[in-house]
DNA sequence: CTGAAAGCGCTTACAG
DNA sequence: CTGAAAGCGCTTACAG
């Protein structure tokens, strides 16, 4: 066998009624770096059960193709990871659930109805606004959060949340996103954090969407003579190679992909095979606020 | 049939002849940023070709299953992506040749008789060198720029060739690479800018194996009272967004990502469902270096 | 012009 | 215990 080189025809043995051992992954279209680092886990984690991920970017309007072909090619279930146009969405999960398809949608959080797997994004900017709050913070500024986005939604909950607990109310947490455009993240920061020089009353911690808009910003300050953390704080998100890139190194949260990605694995392979539960899994994932030297008490 | 929900099973439609119209996509264990970037842009095209991209990480030693994989679902070609052991390689294209399944190496030169595409690091290599000479440099640090893989091999002969052309030895360009341990590419940075520092005759200008490790050494230069580029030039290589994030913008040779994807996807959807070519075909890639402020004349 | 059969590559269950 | 047949889901070529 070996020596003839035969290599059995796996479209045969899947017509006989053998199980594809595939799962469908689509992934958002913009692969940002934790994208890829989900991506990577979740391969692994099937490999490992012997399982083959057939990897898809999602590029807008073509999330029907998409689902249709990993049908086509009968996936035994599909994961989505980051984010999608709920409208879009709907409508295909509808598609896979009526097919019998199991499926698991992956940091989208605000679907009804759908296994999903998310960072607890509320608890992730608690955790950050109550640790700033014992360093004497009282006034923030938020770096690039706002968008359509649920997860941007959450996060912008969990600083309001944070805020009504301390008896502050949400003008205690400045946004001057809405002036500048977003191009490019790193920039993007920089651009914010001279915007907020400019202001009277200026917030003494920042909160950033990400950490290389948080860098951005973070270098600004310095460049412009302020100190951190004595003069500013500032926090990123995701916890991403570039945090080792500043000094003071930078703050910043960990979205804790490896548990996201196993209880992703869990969830999709527990299915697989079997009749759609009733009632969908919800997992959220306790984020962790790694801390570094970009934050410090109040002057 | 739209109603009724019907998709053909791909399995039985390929079984009854029809091509499979999949390329097996196997990309180097460690996924770094270019690599995704050659992944997203290879996907792109196929898509657009109609055909879809069965994307295997490889993992050390798994080099035999993944193509069995490949072989198993009868893909009509197959790409590696990034670095590969040669030793290990090679009798994959040899299976693949075997069973009459076109396959093309990117960015991993060296290899004989297969189809290729890769960056011509040699001339990349040449470029900086000659721009570095035409500002006066005559004393040179190479960051990071060692190993095994024929991709450094590749760029050291490219400082050689420049070197030499130029009336200078290979002493004037200084590596300290085997005195420091390598870990994480941005401290890695730091600590040979650290290690340069301390020479009696330092060089003038620096050339890192990458971006991030180029900003390592960039910021660990400046916080020690160095000006770039007054004092040192700094050139990265890669021009990924993290040259954006250095005051000077880093200058740094950009791979033409999409130039080699393009070349790649021509290649293998020209050589897919027609017999294996006498003659590999090989695609050198020309590099452009993208200057911005980090290099200057030497004092 | 319509409809049943052959066959792609396999394995399992059955007949000899 | 060995070997031929049935059947998975399709399409193409052929018979009625």
């Amino acid at each position: 066998m070996e020596e003839t080189g035969f290599t059995p025809n796996a479209h045969a043995l899947h017509l006989r009624g053998k199980p594809t051992a595939t799962i469908g992954v689509c992934v958002e279209n913009f692969l940002t770096p934790t994208a890829v680092h989900k991506l990577s886990v979740l391969q692994d984690l099937l490999h490992a059960k012997d399982y083959t991920a057939l990897i898809e970017v999602h590029r807008p309007g073509s999330s029907r193709r998409v689902v249709q072909h990993f049908l086509s090619l009968r996936v035994d279930g599909v994961v989505f990871i980051g984010h999608f146009d709920p409208q879009d969405l709907g409508p295909r999960l509808a598609e896979l659930s009526r097919h019998g398809v199991p499926h698991v949608v992956v940091d989208n959080p605000g679907l009804k109805k759908t296994n999903l797997v998310t960072l607890d994004r509320v608890r992730a900017m608690e955790q950050v606004m109550e640790h700033l709050f014992g360093l004497g913070h009282r006034r923030f500024g938020l770096l690039g959060i706002s968008g359509p986005f649920q997860t941007v939604v959450d996060r912008l909950r969990g600083v309001e949340n944070a805020l009504k607990r301390k008896g502050l109310g949400i003008a205690a947490a400045v946004s001057l996103d809405d002036r500048h455009a977003r191009h490019e993240h790193f920039s993007y920061g920089s651009t914010l954090a001279r915007a907020f020089l400019e202001l009277k009353r200026r917030p003494t911690a920042y909160l950033a969407i990400n950490d290389e808009t948080a860098v951005g910003a973070l270098l600004e300050f310095q460049s412009q003579g302020l100190r951190v953390p004595q003069d500013v704080s500032v926090v990123g998100f995701n916890n991403q190679n570039v945090c080792l890139m500043t000094r003071p190194l930078l703050s910043s949260v960990d979205q804790q992909i490896e548990k996201t990605m196993e209880a992703t694995a869990a969830l999709i392979l527990n299915q697989a095979g079997h009749a759609l539960p009733a009632t969908p899994v919800v997992r959220m994932i306790e984020p962790n606020l790694v801390l570094r030297g970009s934050t410090g008490p109040v002057r």
